[in-house]
DNA sequence: CTATTATTCAAGTTATCGCTTGAACGATTA
DNA sequence: TAATCGTTCAAGCGATAACTTGAATAATAG
């Protein structure tokens, strides 16, 4: 009861939404759901400076939205728990519930075409058992390697109208990315669908799909 | 597509962010989680100007966490949904799961001795049907008017004191306050325990009380 | 022990935020 | 229409945050 408990409580849960406030730290959130990394890599991954990369997941962990460990010479972060995960969700959920910019955003990336409703986790699921769907991974080779859903085929952005002759026309597809913050797959079902493939995104992403404890294959480098 | 769609996300949900980033915000959101109300009973709850008051719940809206409507000459704000109230509740949870400080805060409400595990809301609704507890409504008796458990009594931190004489040290007492951000409970029941009564808080507040549809008794004032 | 590599710290600049003050706007009332 | 009340806008100030650069620290390799 030191000097006003009441602001100590809030300026506390207002660190927590700081930490939420720079796209710089969201962007590294994205990243580190991905699994853990290193600074190096994450500074790369989103095009910070070490120095700065650093500083903000320096406030990540303040607001204990991150952890970290020493290996080697390396520091190694990775989110805190599943709670880090949730919050990010809600957060993206509120705000493209409630925010027409997104949606705009979104729109204009599939082309100006409505974007059809995302496939479930649990459907695809099921599809990919009964293997009546294709399924894209849309992301970088070293995370399709480092674990991806069973089945999926690796591509990227850069090479999507490469392999699209050697998509069956006539199986649906279903692309997934790092997860909701990603866009990656949002832009993989609009070129797919300028094409006229019959092509849907996956609800989330790899994060959620590996949180809800499924399997994920990894690949050797 | 225009200038980097992927920033221009992060942007969007780094406003939402934002707009939890600031003490003050939070304190509003509180105060509006308790139901609507225009600028100036806002202002006067949270102690802020009346500008500065009108600025932060700008943002809130740009956030489109809260909405508002006009009443005559007044504006009238609320929260949007109960997604704002979830928000806000996962914001709390991460900060008081994390923070080593939180806990030390909270301790310190309770005069060093741990405090006891709140009542859990359900709990608390099945022992006020068999009648085997008093339950204390610790917030300003406006509040208490506008709306309030059937069967509490209403007190403020400062008539606590008075009222002790009052009450049967043989019943528990639960107290509740506006929720997990307000620590009024906090400290009716540290100043309860002092005095030897077998006191708890109730899980949560009033709002999330009346989130889960049980029933709220008014008072005339 | 020295050199090297990965990360963090520290200082400085620019931009942004929060708050205050005073004026402007919008809707009601006389 | 003019006056009034509640709210919002606009300008200015001090504090804080983001980013850059360069130095300091920690752990390993030679």
């Amino acid at each position: 009861m030191s000097i006003s408990p009441k602001t100590a409580l809030l300026e506390e849960y207002a660190l927590v939404g700081r930490a939420l406030s720079a796209p710089a730290r969201l962007s590294l959130l994205e990243q580190l759901a991905q699994g853990e990394r290193g600074v190096e890599a994450l500074a790369e991954k989103t095009g910070l400076t070490i120095a700065n990369c650093s500083q903000h997941l320096q406030q990540l962990r303040r607001a204990a939205l991150v952890t970290s460990r020493r290996d080697g010479k390396a520091v190694i972060y990775r989110l805190t728990d599943a709670k880090t995960l949730a919050l990010m969700d809600l957060l993206r959920l509120v705000a493209e519930r409630n925010l027409a910019q997104v949606e705009r955003i979104l729109r204009g990336l599939s082309g100006g075409q409505d974007a059809p409703e995302p496939v479930g986790r649990d459907d695809l699921a099921a599809r990919l058992d009964e293997g009546s769907v294709t399924v894209l991974d849309v992301r970088p080779v070293d995370e399709y390697a480092a674990g991806h859903i069973p089945g999926a085929r690796n591509t990227t952005l850069d090479d999507i109208e490469a392999i699209l002759p050697t998509l069956d026309p006539g199986r649906e597809i279903v692309a997934y990315c790092r997860g909701p913050y990603c866009i990656y797959a949002h832009q993989a079902v609009a070129t797919l669908r300028k094409h006229g493939f019959n092509a849907r995104r996956m609800d989330g992403g790899l994060p959620e799909w590996r949180e809800e404890g499924r399997t994920v294959k990894t690949a050797a480098l």
